[in-house]
DNA sequence: ACTCTAACTTGACACGGTGTAAAGTTGACA
DNA sequence: TGTCAACTTTACACCGTGTCAAGTTAGAGT
């Protein structure tokens, strides 16, 4: 059976993975080979540097977690404010899987270009998903008048933003439930314009 | 005069800062030194480590620009909404003076218990002004009535995080003046009740 | 059975940045 | 003149990343 034996590229990106959602320690390179049960530099033999394993890491996650089908979903709204709903959903219910990683790699951000364009690109995606919310609510013609549709889309997009769900997650305490909710009340307030707020 | 021989820890001090808001370098504690035109080794005559230099840094600007005071001039407001657009200014005004510093900061938040220490310092005080902000929100019997004084505290801070000034000012390209409007607009609707809006 | 190769191991080392240690210089002031 | 504080120079230890080279091991091919 192919699903016998996992290839250790595989096996080092799951642990890396559970090793960074597990926040504890550092996370050095040779905490990940002690993990994972290798010598460091066999570490070096897949990934050629610890930025290269870290992005290599996030397309693992979304790849076994499916971001993308994810936050697609939120295509099948009917309405422009449903698919805001559905969206907010669906991202901030994936904060939490990419939290540990999304740290590691946001430490990196300053030295490391290659890292940077990685998650760059990831959030640019999650962008995406904000600026869709944001059209199909103007095309229904609810958007808040005062604001344009880039703007509305650079506060939806800065308002989901990882480091917002930590603060309040982890250091106000809110339950996730307790984001989810109020994230799409405000998004709600903040991006509909007010006749649309009553229903 | 006193004024004429400026210490050398006090041109320390001004060279960092100066160094972090202008970042385009790394700099290392060799960037710093050469700067100010000492040796680097005097750097550790008068701090122990870098991130004493951060921290002491943080509590120079905080005294040069006189941090307390402009936050505690929202204490003169009338009403809870006009005490919290005059802490949206002044707090909001006060982010890019020391944007670079937060950044140099946050980097070392993860390694170092000293630095997260004296960052959670300086945010306990941003978040003692959205408490207050919102208490005299809730004194006039504004507040959203969905919104425990916790909860709304606990939006207000997050939303004026620095890094989500970083993201709307320099990502999306919102002027510093765009940002204060949009941002007292944004705190207005989703903290205060429905009734008090049409104001 | 023999060899070739891929995947891995061991051990050593260079580099950059922080921080330490020690001995020497300079200038003010008493 | 001597002392002290502020500073310099040189050297080095430590840590984590990344490189290099030589050696082991297991399995597949012929």
């Amino acid at each position: 059976m192919s699903s016998e034996k996992i290839s250790t590229k595989t096996r080092i990106l799951d642990t890396t993975w559970k090793l960074l959602e597990a926040r504890d320690k550092n996370t050095r390179m040779s905490d990940i080979a002690k993990a994972v049960g290798i010598s460091r530099q066999a570490l070096y033999l897949h990934f050629p540097t610890r930025a290269a394993l870290l992005i290599a890491t996030t397309r693992h996650v979304d790849y076994v977690k499916n971001v993308d089908s994810r936050l697609e979903a939120s295509r099948a709204a009917r309405t422009g404010i449903e698919r805001q709903d559905a969206f907010i959903e669906a991202w901030g219910g994936y904060i939490p899987e990419i939290h540990g990683l999304s740290v590691a790699l946001r430490g990196m951000l300053e030295s490391d270009g290659a890292v940077r364009d990685a998650w760059n690109d990831r959030m640019q995606a999650v962008r995406h998903g904000c600026e869709a919310a944001v059209r199909a609510i103007a095309k229904d013609g609810q958007l808040n008048p005062d604001l344009s549709e880039y703007a509305a889309t650079d506060f939806l997009w800065t308002l989901l933003s990882v480091e917002n769900w930590e603060r309040l997650v982890h250091e106000c305490g809110w339950t996730q439930s307790a984001y989810k909710e109020r994230m799409q009340a405000f998004a709600k307030v903040a991006l509909l314009k007010k006749s649309a707020l009553t229903t």
